[in-house]
DNA sequence: TAAGATAGTAACTGATTACTATCTTTTGGA
DNA sequence: TCCAAAAGATAGTAATCAGTTACTATCTTA
């Protein structure tokens, strides 16, 4: 049988936060309990307590997962890159290819933003995009200075805006519940964003 | 003494959407409870049922309540403006000031489309934002045959952007939980925003 | 001013939820 | 082969929450 009864601890743990990541798709993260959770693995809700202290170590869990993988995706999209602006592009691309393989992330996160006290899973979150940001900014810095970018551009207002330019299709998304459309329309929404940051125009 | 009892249905409908507003500023909508709105208003819990069939009613009330100021505010913005550029920047600013007026609107509406099975209040919210579009997109379209904007310009992508440009800006007061800053910072993001659509550079 | 209608209270209900206590099965090493 | 520990099943518990019910206070108007 397919019944994957009695796991190691950590494969179960792994299997936990897929499961959630594949229930953030379907519904409201803050409807999401640990019972229907232990359904979609094929376990009773209690064994979920076997490996986790409580639901909050579970959604850290789940947030470290997606962190961990988003970085290392978008680490791999800027190296090599020639110029910070292919260097952001990659970026772009990675960041929407990774939201349309993982469609449940864009509610998970904004689920977890919503929290007013944050949580040890929304201040592991908020580092994240800490980090996100920082790495945005050393990227249009060094393109101001190679004067690629723009010579006056505030580059605190750019980094709010190239997340602002996937927010956007996020949320339109969310509307038309249609998570693939975000694939066919980023490499138009970044040409559009591209056209705000560059020195020059293209011929 | 200030005791508000016995008041019109009315004016307790209204004061309850208020309530709920002022809620969500302060906590995830998902876990505000009738009894805490009930609190807020100074009534007890059970008499929110004389005016509202149940909970998803009221959260109708409160969008149709937002959509309707928010619509209102952005018609009043655009009226008059001499140019489809100066329209949007005006668009512009009425939504960020109504964000920053009622910081607890972005919660909300989040909240809101995280829905995956739509309730009531999720479709009249989707059909208000599909009327933003609209109107965006004419405007868009305006400026594009004037040539104000760039004769290239893809029309859905910049209503798009435009909305996620103010996207931005409300993820980032999520993450530093500081509404104000939205307002600080519009001026600039906008400016951004103009680089990208309008036909030739400034002086 | 009497009487019906409207608005509110206090206490309760049934369903749901995160979490736990106890018993059973599986696994892997000596 | 045996056994201890890890992992899961079963069957709970206490708390929370939306909604209800029976009754009361207040307003309106004929």
């Amino acid at each position: 049988m397919a019944r994957t009864h009695h796991l190691p601890a950590e494969e179960r743990k792994e299997r936990t936060v897929r499961a959630m990541v594949e229930l953030c798709a379907e519904q409201d993260p803050a409807r999401i309990t640990t019972a229907a959770i232990a359904a979609r693995m094929g376990v009773t809700q209690g064994a979920l307590f076997r490996h986790f202290t409580g639901k909050d170590e579970m959604w850290q869990a789940v947030v470290a997962w997606i962190t961990e993988r988003l970085m290392r995706r978008l680490d791999a999209a800027v190296d090599r890159r020639a110029t910070p602006l292919m260097a952001l592009e990659a970026m772009f691309m990675a960041h929407t290819d990774f939201i349309v393989e993982h469609p449940g992330v864009p509610r998970l996160i904004f689920g977890q933003l919503q929290h007013a006290e944050p949580t040890d899973a929304t201040r592991l979150l908020r580092s994240m995009l800490a980090k996100y940001r920082e790495r945005l900014a050393a990227i249009l810095t060094e393109g101001r200075a190679s004067g690629e970018l723009r010579a006056d551009l505030n580059i605190e207002t750019a980094a709010t805006q190239f997340i602002g330019t996937v927010q956007g299709l996020v949320v339109q998304s969310l509307i038309d519940d249609d998570v693939a459309r975000i694939a066919e329309q980023a490499p138009e929404a970044f040409l559009l964003y591209r056209r705000a940051v560059q020195a020059r125009e293209e011929t």
